[in-house]
DNA sequence: TCTGGGGTCCTAGGACCC
DNA sequence: TCTGGGGTCCTAGGACCC
């Protein structure tokens, strides 16, 4: 068996647990730059207000309703993220952190009464961290998810939903949209439609070639699932990443060279600590631009340019240099560019880097200082110190105008309880 | 004026090898 | 007149997830 553990609308959840006047109120979450809104209380769900809709759209609703409206805080969200994660931890043997704010448990051969050991969960991480989760039960991920979705929706349930017996569960997906399935996408949900395939109850009769003709092998998993067979393992160990994607959009849109040189160092060296902290290094980085595709009118340029290293590398300093190399290669002049990003791959162990006669590059050196740099950083703060590159006067930084204090990672943020 | 930021997996097709 | 059979690797594109 597996649980699968759910946040409920987990960044507004961690906003109200340390401002309650957040609770019975309307309140979202936004994107990065307040763009959109990625996060809604059932409130703010109940006054129609959808998932990743642009926050200017909202402007008016938002003031007629009051609906409380937060910058999204990642600081705060990750370190809440952790605290929950150490709470399930304690209600299984094995654990795969799924997301930010989902986790799967493994129950299998667990003796007691999983409804009651889903309850007890529910209440602990409340109790600890302040959090509201939803708990689904069943043999299978995709089922479990399915249950989870039972144990969410339908107050009845108050969180918790077992999902278990053949009727029960044949009964259960009859009722359920094939786009509702956890793996069913958009465009695989409209396929199926087209072929009169509306529930999951009518998918898993469908024969398996066809299955896999139209939706792979990914889609015949996902049958298997639903029967109640597992073909999806738990994944104990995160895997090192095969490619690391820093990128952000501007607060304004920058036409000048200088401030997209500070922009693209930073995320160069955000790549860097990302590949050191999963002792890794990159061979290959691309730069890109954007310019804003939402201003039809105005003229658009979205270049990239992919470089191969002489060597991999973790060091900021070098992936900084590489990346105002390549742009300047693709940098012109007269384009006000609205976002951009660094992507390293061809990701390689530390300890497997092959080397090359011609570097001129002191490893060595390199890898003390970052060593260094990374200590720094973490006892006094992000970016205490950086790269003079990175230092500017940041008219591409995000837009963040309703940020939250960081409650639990910075000391001056700590919270005061007047009693 | 204002529209996010990460990732993964699978397949088909082409290049190349013996 | 006749022109094989088996692989691997890489990339682009499309799907999916949160």
């Amino acid at each position: 068996m597996f649980a699968l553990v759910d946040c409920n609308n987990f960044y507004v959840s961690c906003e109200r647990v340390f401002n309650p006047a957040l609770n019975g109120r309307p309140v979202v979450v936004l994107s990065n730059n307040d763009g959109c809104v990625v996060a809604r209380s059932p409130e703010a769900k109940a006054l129609g207000i959808k998932m990743g809709e642009p926050a200017f759209k909202l402007d008016t609703l938002f003031r007629q309703y009051r609906v409380a409206v937060c910058s999204s805080n990642y600081q705060l969200y990750g370190d809440m993220s952790q605290r929950v994660m150490n709470t399930l931890s304690q209600f299984a043997p094995e654990i795969e952190v799924y997301s930010i704010d989902e986790a799967f448990l493994n129950w299998n051969g667990i003796p007691e009464d999983l409804e009651a050991l889903g309850r007890r969960i529910r209440a602990t991480v409340r109790k600890h961290t302040g959090i509201p989760v939803s708990v689904g039960i069943g043999s299978t991920k995709v089922l479990a998810k399915v249950a989870n979705d039972c144990a969410k929706k339908a107050p009845e349930n108050d969180g918790v939903f077992l999902l278990d017996g053949r009727e029960k569960t044949e009964k259960l997906l009859a009722r359920l949209e094939i786009g509702e399935i956890w793996g069913i996408g958009r465009k695989h949900a409209a396929l199926l439609n087209r072929y009169g395939i509306q529930t999951a109850a009518e998918f898993i009769r469908m024969p398996d070639g066809w299955i896999r003709k139209h939706l792979t092998v990914v889609g015949l998993r996902i049958k298997e699932e639903l029967l109640g067979i597992s073909c999806l393992p738990l994944e104990l160990m995160a895997p090192t990443k095969k490619a690391i994607c820093t990128s952000r959009s501007f607060g304004e849109s920058q036409s000048e060279l200088e401030p997209l040189r500070e922009a693209v160092a930073t995320f160069a060296a955000q790549c860097g600590y990302k590949l050191r902290k999963q002792r890794t290094c990159a061979g290959v980085m691309t730069v890109f631009l954007q310019t804003n595709r939402f201003n039809s009118d105005e003229p658009q340029h979205n270049p990239h340019y992919t470089m191969v290293l002489p060597v991999a590398t973790q060091s900021d300093l070098e992936l900084i240099r590489y990346a105002l190399e390549v742009l300047h290669k693709i940098y012109r002049p007269g384009y006000r560019y609205k976002k951009a990003g660094v992507i390293v791959s061809a990701i390689v162990p530390e300890e497997q880097v092959q080397g090359s006669l011609f570097d001129t590059v002191d490893r060595p050196k390199h890898r003390a200082l970052m060593q260094t740099l990374d200590r720094i950083n973490l006892r006094y703060g992000l970016a205490t110190v950086k790269a003079a590159a990175q230092v500017g006067d940041s008219g591409w930084k995000l837009r963040r105008e309703k940020l939250s204090p960081c409650y639990t990672t910075r000391w001056s943020d700590i919270i005061t309880v007047k009693a």
